[in-house]
DNA sequence: CATTAATTTATAATTATTCTTATTTACGAA
DNA sequence: TTCGTAAATAAGAATAATTATAAATTAATG
């Protein structure tokens, strides 16, 4: 957490206690929540937090990469702290519902993409949408 | 063409001008467009269709898998007629930019989750991500 | 401490999408 | 071909997420 200020500071960003809290609720998750969500979390210890603020924080954060924002098809916006590589995978209905971590999978999709150039572009990162159903039975529709 | 209208009675879906011009501009489209986008364009040839009707449309089309909707960073939902198994790339700053096909790839990956099984989920596809700088130069932030 | 630019707050505005209801239409049956 | 009916469309209102605005507050600096 004290590395969040030392990021701040070096990125001449204030340390504010909102931003603070924004992180924290973010590095407790494993949940990406919502920016409503967030919002919630960090009333609770900063009642007179306002949303826009929580908006601002969380854009903030994702502009200077420390916080990445993923899309589920429902298109609300979630964020996830988690900014080391790794998957996320998917129900059927567009929810993100676990992390998914494979340094080896890392590994070839790296040596792939390193014989496979694709023409035009350069490849900064890559992430796999894992779509999934749960094994134990078809869940309600 | 007439393969949308067979798709659509089987499905018992009625074969309305609406969805037949919706589907025509995304097949026509390589560009995802969006909602609004599909608005305007089939506006040109039906100047009396509703944009709920677009919305209604594409979520039916969705709904059987007639068509693939795509989420970029901005949040705002773009649709893909071509649902055979491709990728995407994003620019940067979010925006979808190009399709990627790659047979190899998807043989490749099939293998690896082929003999690696995600315990508790059965994988129905795996979309990638592929985030990419244009090589020309750096693009203006 | 005082200064100042950055940040927060509160609220209004915007925008994408969904909902509602009356009207229209596609399509199978007669 | 015409008819009946459920399905689909149109128009506009409603909703929800996000962004913009402007005044008040605050972190960091000297």
């Amino acid at each position: 957490m004290n590395k969040l200020k030392e990021k701040l500071a070096s990125k001449g960003l204030k340390a504010t206690v909102q931003r603070l809290y924004v992180y924290e609720v973010l590095l407790n998750s494993r949940q990406h929540p919502t920016a409503e969500e967030v919002y919630r979390e960090v009333s609770r210890v900063l009642p007179s937090v306002s949303l826009s603020t929580i908006y601002n924080t969380l854009e903030t954060f994702v502009e200077h990469k420390l916080v990445n924002k993923v899309h589920n098809d429902s298109g609300i916006a979630r964020y996830d702290a988690f900014v080391e590589t790794h998957h996320h995978i998917y129900s059927e209905n567009g929810e993100v519902i676990a992390d998914y971590y494979d340094e080896k999978l890392a590994e070839l999709l790296n040596d792939y993409f390193t014989k496979k150039k694709i023409k035009g572009y350069e490849i900064k990162e890559i992430r796999l949408q894992i779509i999934c159903s749960t094994k134990e039975k078809e869940s309600k529709k």
